[in-house]
DNA sequence: GCAAGGTC
């Protein structure tokens, strides 16, 4: 069998329908792992990378005293399947195969790869053929050249692709252990650093820190109006920026007409078509349209995995000559843009546009099957016709401009208009992305005299440095060889995730900015692109054989040794900075009661916002726990309170925006105040003006300084203490029963617990009492089905029956032999004789009847009388001594109080029987045997 | 819990 490797599963099958030719291929699920067979050929293909470096084990705990993050430079590197499923295949068709084939893509990365299949292969089959194919498009004609012209794997080239592996998980690691150790951060708040993230954060502050240094210059500029035939002109003063206001007044108050037209310049511009698609270049003509990159790209792969374009993770800005431009055009025919594909076709360029990468991984982004609008969707439609469009205007002629430079003398300052008239269209007909903006000046001759209509100056400031959009950071990290097509638009995201930069365009944070100011001042290294030129030169000695990645490598490590230097002897200066620089990140705004900061604090699983004058003043806001969403500060602050907004941020769930912190405390604290019988909306108002918002604030003061805050006498703020008391206990119970309701019920879509609640409250249950003396017609009104409702009842009662005999005193390991018994109730303790009370429950009856006693005072009933326990016992065995009467029987005659022979002969027979179901004719007999 | 690089 002959085994052929891709790297991916959409390679795998297109690779395995062209060598196939007329013959049928048979597509097998092996564990969601495809394979392509026909002839003797199996076609598998990867997942990227299956195999993932780490370090050897024993380096997984950070604050290990032995095992430091310097450790980690010198510790070994091991390969892990990350893949499972796809190893365990490619490694069982191995042991049957005679040929293997690596059809990875054709560039280092590619060749990684492929050296990875290569060792899982070794592994279970030692001898067999391993050759690659190499090809930069998956189009019949390479893939058959390809695999005509079989070489041998590259080692080198894998080599220095393993060479990138091991520098970057060493530095990256050990530098984020580092410096999230020194600043104290764990969990999800760690401080990553790489080769590629730490630069381009260090790009984004750097702009940051031009614009704040930014000093604004006033210059001026200097134009006039004039027309001719009704058509007006607008001509600049060929001084350009004035930077003196004095020149700039003078030329303006010497500009006078006579206005001559001095000279005139015609040309032509050349306005060249555009060049293929690569990634960046992609990425930035779909920001224009209003998608960010990650999304831009999203949509593209979508588009790929459909068949709709080719592969949108390219470098290449150059057609391969196997890249049949025809077929494509064709393909096009007939849909949407067939009246755009007919004129190219006409009109044809003699030679494709190209641009100035050219690389063998895979063509530029070209479309590869014709769609329409209506079954891709908006967006997907507008990027696959950017796709279309572009590639239509890369076979296009140029554009032609004509071009007008004309100069003016108006008494002596000299001016100037520029005019351009598209003479003709060509790529912009089928490209319509970029405007075309024409300025077509009238004709004008030499000498000619024109009047001065108006003239202007005006002051304008110089601007501040941009700061970076999504794609122009993409654009820039290109230019700087940070990152590659692939993830450049991931670190993007995984600095925001990082809580690094936020917004579009992309501002540093504090905790950004302080990373990038720690590792600036010791360890620049890993801050500038130069690490990853030096890398990829490296890398280029490797792939050469001019040197090893053992040698690479080892210098690499070598300097990382030099850094940890500097770092180790600054870690709690270096820890310090970070922790004092990202303070402020937290800090919401003025506390309202003691203008103090107010600080978002995380203790475990709770937060909440507390006042920095703690304990002196002691305002704080409570918020929703940290299972909710962590609570970050965001960029909005409240007019009324100057507080910036709250967030809670959770992985996979949509942030839960708080807004004002304070305006939200007072908001959810409203109807619990209003819960107040004496509460007016002017009390309330002179209570939130001395910054009380809670109930729970009233009942812990004093009612003095109630008294005094909101100005009312002593009786009436001990009266509002005590209305907030028992608000207070309403609100705790309504939590109880919440968090009892939902022990029991699940919640279901529509049917959420603040829903339950919300018409339990409705039906007047507000408590767990209230809801075990309910019936299962107000749980059904309230949306809980009755299986629930049953269950719910019955718990609901079990636990008011066991509080209130608990607040009676019997103590808890007799409540569980009262509720083992099935007697758990205070009724039942109330009116159950103490006899039937201690057979039931094994309790001492002189205990019982203390225990009876408790319940029955509690309830404000007369106690029944003691029964000792030789009583007890005596009694049992003269019963047992009566003929005919069994154990069954005295229990059932406990029920009736009936516990000795005495109790037995006083007894009203009719009266026993109904409570005991005993016949009256036993009874009437039992009693006679006594008499 | 860490990087960057593949792929989805």
């Amino acid at each position: 069998m002959h085994l052929i490797i891709a790297e991916k599963n959409i390679s795998a099958n297109r690779i395995a329908q062209i060598l196939a030719g007329n013959e049928k291929v048979r597509a097998k699920k092996d564990g969601k792992v495809s394979t392509y067979s026909f002839d003797t050929k199996t076609v598998v293909g990867l997942k990227g990378h299956v195999v993932e470096v780490d370090f050897e084990p024993g380096y997984t705990n950070w604050r290990s005293e032995t095992h430091t993050p310097r450790t980690l430079i010198d510790a070994g590197i091991v390969k892990k399947p990350t893949e499972k499923k796809i190893v365990s295949l490619i490694q069982k068709l191995s042991k049957k195969a005679d040929l293997v084939t690596i059809a990875t893509d054709y560039d280092t990365e590619g060749e990684l790869i492929g050296k990875e299949a290569y060792e899982l292969v070794r592994a279970v089959n030692p001898g067999v053929r391993i050759n690659r194919a190499r090809f930069s498009a998956i189009t019949p004609a390479e893939i058959r050249t390809a695999f005509e012209n079989l070489t041998d794997l590259d080692f080198d080239l894998a080599s220095a692709g393993e060479a990138r592996q091991t520098v970057d998980l060493m530095w990256g690691a050990a530098l984020t252990r580092f410096i999230s150790l020194a600043a104290r951060r764990g969990g999800t708040n760690i401080l990553s650093v790489g080769r590629v993230q730490s630069p381009t954060l260090a790009m984004i502050v750097e702009r940051e820190r031009e614009i704040e240094s930014f000093v604004p210059q006033t210059y001026w500029m200097l134009s006039l109006a004039t027309e001719k035939d009704g058509v007006p002109i607008e001509a600049r003063h060929t001084a350009g920026r004035f930077t003196d206001h004095e020149a700039a007044l003078a030329a303006e108050a010497g500009t006078k007409e006579p206005l001559v037209v001095a000279d005139i310049k015609e040309g032509q511009k050349n306005d060249r078509a555009p060049t293929p698609f690569d990634t960046t270049t992609f990425i930035v003509a779909a920001s224009r349209l209003g998608l960010s990159a990650a999304n831009a790209m999203r949509l593209a792969e979508d588009l790929y995995m459909n068949g709709y374009i080719s592969y949108p993770r390219t470098d290449n800005t150059v057609y391969p000559k196997s890249l049949n431009l025809n077929a494509i055009l064709n393909t096009l025919k007939g849909g949407v843009f067939d009246k755009d594909v007919a004129w190219v076709q006409q009109n044809r360029r003699p030679v494709p546009t190209r641009g100035k990468k050219e690389s063998t991984d895979h063509p530029p982004i070209h479309p590869t099957g014709s769609a329409t609008r209506e079954a891709l969707g908006q967006d997907r439609w507008k990027v696959y016709e950017l796709v279309v469009r572009r590639f239509l205007a890369t076979l296009s002629p140029d554009a032609k401009w004509a071009t007008t430079r004309c100069t003016f003398d108006a008494s002596g300052e000299p001016y100037k208009a520029t005019g351009g008239r598209l003479l003709y269209a060509g790529w912009r007909r089928v490209y319509p992305y970029s405007e075309a903006k024409e300025n077509i000046l009238p004709v004008l001759a030499p000498g000619e005299r024109l009047p001065i209509k108006k003239v202007s100056l005006e002051e304008k400031e110089t601007q501040p440095p941009a700061r970076y959009s999504q794609s122009r950071l993409i654009q820039v990290m290109e230019e700087h060889g940070l990152g590659t097509k692939s993830t450049r638009h991931e670190v993007i995201g995984k600095l925001v995730s990082r809580r690094y930069v936020e917004g579009n365009p992309l501002r540093p944070t504090l905790v950004g900015r302080a990373v990038i100011d720690a590792l600036d001042n010791h360890a620049e290294t890993i801050t500038e692109p130069e690490m990853t030129r030096t890398l990829e030169e490296h890398m280029e000695f490797i792939k050469q054989s001019r040197r090893s990645r053992d040698d690479v490598v080892t210098e690499s490590r070598e300097m990382l040794h030099r850094v940890f230097d500097k770092l180790e002897a600054h870690k709690s200066e270096i820890g310090t900075e970070i922790m004092e620089q990202t303070a402020e990140e937290h800090t919401v705004g003025p506390c309202p009661a003691c203008g103090h900061d107010l600080r978002i604090r995380h203790i475990g699983v709770s937060q909440f916002i507390g006042c920095t004058g703690y304990p002196e003043c002691r305002f704080n806001i409570s918020l929703p726990g940290s299972t909710w969403g962590k609570a970050i500060r965001v960029e909005a602050t409240c007019p009324e309170h100057n507080l910036s907004h709250v967030r809670l941020i959770r992985k996979g769930a949509r942030p839960w925006d708080i807004g004002c912190p304070l305006c939200s405390h007072i908001a959810s604290n409203v109807e619990a105040l209003r819960m107040m019988p004496s509460m007016t909306d002017d009390l309330m108002q002179r209570l939130h003006a001395h910054h009380i918002y809670t109930v729970s604030e009233i009942a812990g003061m004093q009612p003095e300084d109630l008294a005094n805050t909101v100005d009312v006498d002593t009786k009436e703020a001990a009266q509002l203490a005590r209305e907030a008391e028992d608000a207070l206990e309403v609100l705790r119970r309504r939590s109880e029963l919440r968090k009892f309701v939902r022990k029991i019920v699940p919640p279901r879509r529509g049917r959420s617990h603040a829903k339950i609640i919300k018409n339990l409250l409705e039906q007047g249950i507000g408590d767990i009492h209230a809801l075990s003396v309910a019936d299962i017609a107000a749980l059904k009104k309230a949306g809980i089905p009755e299986t629930a409702g049953t269950e719910l009842l019955e718990s609901a009662r079990g636990l008011c029956n066991e509080r209130a005999l608990r607040e009676a005193g019997v103590p808890a390991v007799s409540l569980k032999k009262y509720q083992a018994g099935g007697v758990a109730s205070p009724d039942d303790l109330c009116y159950l004789p103490i006899p039937y009370l201690a057979s039931k429950t094994g309790i001492n009856p002189e205990t019982v009847h203390k225990h009876v006693d408790l319940v029955c005072r509690h309830r404000g009933r007369p106690t029944p009388q003691k029964i000792t326990k030789p009583m007890f016992e005596r009694g049992r065995k003269e019963l047992l001594e009566i003929p005919g009467l069994g154990e069954a029987t005295v229990d059932r005659l406990y029920l009736a109080g009936i516990y000795d022979a005495a109790t037995l002969r006083e007894a009203n027979p009719e009266e026993i029987s109904s409570i005991t179901g005993i016949p009256k004719a036993r009874l009437r007999d039992y009693i006679g045997h006594l008499k």
